[in-house]
DNA sequence: AGCACGCCGACT
DNA sequence: GTCGGCGTGCTC
């Protein structure tokens, strides 16, 4: 094999980040000097219209369709070493073409945002803050002049840890002070951590099972669905799986729904493993997160705790991936690059012959599904560790009972008996403001958004009527803009409205109220679930936030407040994201050996849905309610794309779409064409919105004729005044 | 997606 | 007479 340099192939196809089914040809560069090679997978940065931008090399040719005038060159090679493997790109590119999006953009997903930018693919060294000689001997009493110098000396000499400039809770002055007085010195390395990891807890019979089952499929490609009722220890189960994965040098993805929930698990994963972990959601900062993706990469890092946007993240010696809660809708992407994490990480289970684990309390219809027709294993955590007692669901019927700020008299007995024993009471409605609708007692107006169809919700105290879609939003009118008379009213309930009479109807007791609107505030969440885990609160008040994850051991009773408002969606998901929703917030109670109950306010106290959820447990609900999907042809028996699309006004929005109809309805075949219809919502931040929904039994037949289709509907004239997008398996169809 | 080119209204 | 509105077309 003698002299046989390969010739060097002329064009360079580049994937760039714009909306484009299609890569862009380059030639090499004129100077290539550098010692650069280029190979699929190094960034580079050409010259795109009348500017740069940066591209991945997805591949080197011969040929171009492009004459060859026009081909620019490439004008820098950034990279020495591949960033994507070919495995990294196996599923970008199976990714693109199952959801129908640009290769370049959903390239640029799996990097974070410096590396898109062009920046090197170096993780700046942090440069961290320890105690000098001096810093160790000094009391921190002497500081007593400057309390925040004298607590962050204090805290320092505690832990015995490296401080970064951006550690939350490090007040920027007080460091440079310290620094100033010779009390710390910085360290460009963090020094080796000590670990004291804890050992792994007993785990139960049904746990072992749980985890034996994952471990002896270690090096394969294999499916499981971990059901396990709240407080079952799946979270334990989880890392003893883990162990054994570390134990084999190899690394785990754990993806999470929630930023919120990453602290507590990545606070339980480094008391138990004394390896490199590292986080990536956004919440962290650029050069936080390309640091963590370069540390799975490089394998320097063996655990990647993060959410959806860290599923693309190379790894070096992949051993398993989890995906925690994997019911969660904020699993799948909701714009752009519209893609499921939980569908992703399978398919990137697969391509990479690892196994994967989805654990839930409260199994998503699918994966129950993919159980059924054997292509998940199913493991079952059905005790909740312990000595702890599962909840006791009660149907409260409220027809013809009067109610005080939405609550039953019943219920506010309840309350009273549970307060009075010192145990916590916690009140769920998804709905925040003070009240949905703004009415005249006069003449009937009512307070509706100029921009959406949509109530605007009463902000009592900001004395604000705010749209909850548009974020419009302006003064709490005295009178009433249509009659000029004072009978302004509210109507219906929001938390700001409960948490006000519960002022008055328990005057003693202190209220927590958790939703957008008080939790804003950076670091306002972490305040109040402290401020309840030391019993400082008695009631907890909030909405959907506190259906997810967050443990309140000392809650004895959970109230529904409005559970009906959930039983009549035209949306086939209402009733599974009802249930979980249910069981979800009902796991918040009795966690500890005290039982807990949950009331459920109704007046469909007779509704099957719910009699069947609370008499035979959630699994028994998911049998009937996939037998009703199966009967309807709904997903997951059938497969759905949904194609989006909006303008100023409604024509051209409808026109389009009855383009759109009519290309994908002249071949015959198994694809329903359902539509085009107006949006749940027809018009949304002056936005008009129509919709046209695809569904099939046989999802190849839906993706050919989607294939066959899109090319000639970015043709279609309307297509240019109009915004349009398709999802694939939407979730939800508004 | 950007961004420029290009042809019609209210301003110096 | 211009500044600028966003329709339309292109990016190797």
């Amino acid at each position: 094999m003698a002299n046989c340099e390969t010739p060097r192939s002329p064009i360079v196809q580049v994937a760039i980040a714009v909306p484009l089914h299609r890569l862009f040809d380059y030639l090499l560069p004129l100077d290539l000097s550098s010692d650069g090679v280029i190979e699929p997978g190094i960034r580079v940065r050409v010259p795109f219209g009348k500017h740069y931008k940066t591209g991945i090399v997805m591949g080197l040719t011969q040929t171009s369709d492009i004459p060859p005038e026009r081909l620019k060159a490439i004008e820098q090679i950034l990279d020495t070493q591949p960033l994507l493997s070919d495995s990294d790109f196996k599923l970008l590119s199976w990714a693109s073409r199952y959801y129908h999006h640009p290769l370049g953009e959903v390239v640029a997903t799996a990097l974070p945002v410096t590396l898109r930018q062009g920046k090197p693919a170096v993780a700046a060294t942090e440069i961290r803050y320890m105690l000098s000689e001096q810093g160790h001997q000094v009391i921190p009493e002497q500081l007593s002049r400057a309390p925040r110098q004298q607590a962050l000396l204090a805290r320092l000499q505690a832990t015995a840890t490296t401080l970064a400039a951006d550690t939350p809770g490090a007040d920027k002055a007080a460091l440079k002070a310290l620094l100033a007085k010779g009390f710390l010195c910085e360290v460009s390395v963090t020094p080796a951590p000590v670990y004291q990891p804890k050992p792994a807890l007993a785990a139960s019979a049904e746990q072992q099972m749980a985890i034996a089952s994952v471990s002896a499929d270690l090096g394969r490609f294999s499916a499981f669905l971990l059901e396990g009722v709240t407080g079952s220890g799946k979270t334990e189960v989880y890392m003893q799986i883990i162990a054994d994965v570390l134990q084999r040098g190899l690394q785990v993805l754990v993806l999470l729904p929630e930023i919120t929930l990453t602290p507590q698990l990545e606070q339980r994963f480094r008391d138990r493993f004394a390896v490199a972990i590292v986080c990536y959601h956004s919440k962290l900062t650029d050069s936080q997160r390309l640091h963590a993706w370069l540390a799975l990469r490089s394998g320097d890092a063996a655990i990647l705790l993060g959410t959806r946007s860290a599923l693309f993240t190379p790894m070096a010696k992949p051993g398993l991936i989890i995906l925690d809660e994997e019911h969660d809708p904020s699993f799948k992407q909701q714009e752009g690059f519209r893609f499921s994490a939980r569908d992703v990480a399978i398919a990137r289970a697969k391509m990479l012959d690892v196994p994967v684990l989805l654990g839930s309390a409260t199994p998503s219809l699918e994966s129950l599904y993919n159980v059924q027709r054997g292509r998940y294993r199913l493991l079952t955590l059905s005790a909740r560790a312990g000595h702890a007692v599962a909840p006791q669901f009660t149907l409260l019927d409220i027809r013809n009972k009067p109610l005080d700020a939405g609550l039953s008299e019943p219920l506010i007995a309840l309350m009273r008996s549970t307060l009075a024993q010192g145990q916590q009471v916690l009140l769920f409605l998804n709905r925040r403001g003070f009240a949905p609708v703004l009415i005249c007692h006069g003449c009937g107006w009512v307070a509706r958004c100029g921009h959406c169809d949509a109530n605007l919700v009463i902000h009592a105290g900001e004395r604000r009527l705010r749209c909850h879609h548009c974020n419009s939003e302006q003064r709490l009118p005295d009178l009433c803009p249509a009659c000029g008379s004072v009978e302004l009213h509210p109507l219906g309930m929001g938390t700001e409205r409960i948490e006000q009479s519960l002022a008055s109807l328990f005057p003693d007791q202190t209220v927590v109220r958790l939703d957008r609107d008080t939790t804003q505030r950076k670091g306002a969440l972490e305040h109040y679930l402290d401020k309840i885990n030391q019993g400082e609160a008695s009631i907890i008040l909030g909405t959907q936030m506190l259906a997810k994850g967050h443990h309140f051991p000392g809650v004895t009773l959970v109230a529904i407040v409005d559970i009906d408002s959930g039983l009549f969606s035209i949306d086939f998901h209402a009733a599974e994201k009802l249930a979980q929703m249910i069981v979800q917030v009902g796991g918040r109670a009795g966690r500890a050996d005290k039982p807990g109950r949950v009331i459920l306010q109704t007046r469909q106290p007779e509704h099957p849905l719910l009699t069947m959820l609370l008499t035979q447990g959630y699994p028994a609900f998911a049998r009937l309610a996939l037998a009703e999907r199966q009967q309807a042809g709904l997903p997951p028996f059938s497969h759905q794309a949904l194609i989006r699309a909006h303008a100023s006004h409604a024509g051209p929005v409808q026109q389009f779409l009855h383009a759109v109809a009519a290309l994908l309805r002249q071949f015959d075949s198994q694809v329903a064409v359902l539509g085009p219809v107006s949006a749940p919502m027809a018009r949304r931040a002056g936005q008009f919105r129509f919709q046209l929904l695809l569904q099939s039994p046989n999802r190849q037949a839906l993706h050919q004729r989607l294939d066959a289709v899109l090319p000639a509907i970015a043709q279609i004239k309307a297509a240019k005044t109009v915004r349009w997008s398709l999802d694939i398996d939407p979730v939800d169809l508004y």
